[in-house]
DNA sequence: ATGGGCACCTGGCTGC
DNA sequence: TGCAGCCAGGTGCCCA
């Protein structure tokens, strides 16, 4: 999937399509996502106007006069915006059609991402409350990880990539941030010295920020709205770079398996 | 409270 | 050529 800086393309990439512009339909081709689209989600859309679209962890906010969208691309999803001619392809499962005679639609061969509607503030939504705070926010810094850290014993990658702690950390950038910040993935996040939680934060920061200027990693399937890949793959250190020479220092990069996910981490760059 | 494992689903690649 | 097996940008839930 998308992870938030491939989240964070996608808003911008819809934004100027949506924004101001009334939803005169929705059409539900395939309700069985990760959650079954609700049965009155497309008669919950139409005439009202779009007020923006935000971003909160992995999952797009589509505001709208009364409620909002709560969409969640999973592994596989994506959002394009097309015109009404655009022949369908496999795994399009809905469009939101506006007054302008764009329509957005979704694509997700895995159906794990979701749509959900809401009429309540959605940072109170069973998916988003319990969520911790953003990345790229001045919460997230050394004292904050140093402190949800505290006495736990699992690896700092598996912690880094927990929601309750920081949201938007994926995969990729969780093995990247931590190469950045020379701490070995499988240490105990409790025994992660401060100062290297100082550095965690500020890779954590720059990776994402960096992986959203380049609009994104392409692994495999992802493509912003416009049906372009990101390029951030050309700069990732150690992500699906296993047997690879370190980028620093040459040594072969290791492959293991955390929580069921590949990790990846130079032994001798990460301590 | 914390940690670990499973589940959901399709498609692409590898190796026999 | 066919097919079994494995792997993939996520995350909620259940159990010990």
């Amino acid at each position: 999937m998308p992870e938030l800086p491939e989240v964070e393309t996608t808003r911008r990439g819809i934004l100027p399509a949506l924004k101001g512009r009334r939803i005169q339909a929705v059409n539900v081709r395939e309700p069985r996502l990760r959650w079954r689209v609700a049965a009155d989600f497309a008669a919950a859309l139409p005439g009202q106007r779009v007020m923006d679209v935000r971003r909160r962890a992995k999952y797009l906010l589509i505001v709208l006069e009364r409620g909002a969208v709560i969409w969640h691309l999973g592994m596989s999803g994506s959002l394009r915006v097309l015109t009404a001619d655009t022949a369908l392809l496999p795994h399009d499962h809905l469009d939101i059609l506006l007054d302008s005679g764009l329509r957005l639609r979704f694509n997700d061969p895995r159906r794990f991402g979701s749509v959900h509607y809401t009429i309540e503030d959605p940072a109170q939504h069973f998916l988003l409350r319990e969520l911790g705070p953003e990345p790229l926010d001045a919460e997230l810094n050394g004292a904050y990880l140093a402190r949800k850290a505290k006495g736990r014993s699992v690896a700092v990658k598996q912690f880094l990539m927990n929601s309750r702690v920081v949201v938007g950390v994926g995969n990729i950038y969780a093995s990247e941030a931590l190469f950045r910040a020379g701490i070995r993935p499988q240490r105990a996040a409790g025994r992660v010295p401060r100062a290297a939680f100082d550095k965690l934060a500020q890779s954590t920061k720059d990776v994402l920020n960096e992986a959203i200027k380049s609009g994104g990693t392409t692994l495999r399937d992802y493509v912003d709205p416009d049906g372009m890949p990101g390029y951030f793959r050309q700069k990732l250190f150690v992500y699906e770079r296993a047997g690879e020479p370190c980028r620093l220092c040459r040594t072969a990069i290791k492959q293991i398996v955390q929580g069921q996910r590949s990790t990846y981490f130079c032994a001798s760059c990460q301590r």
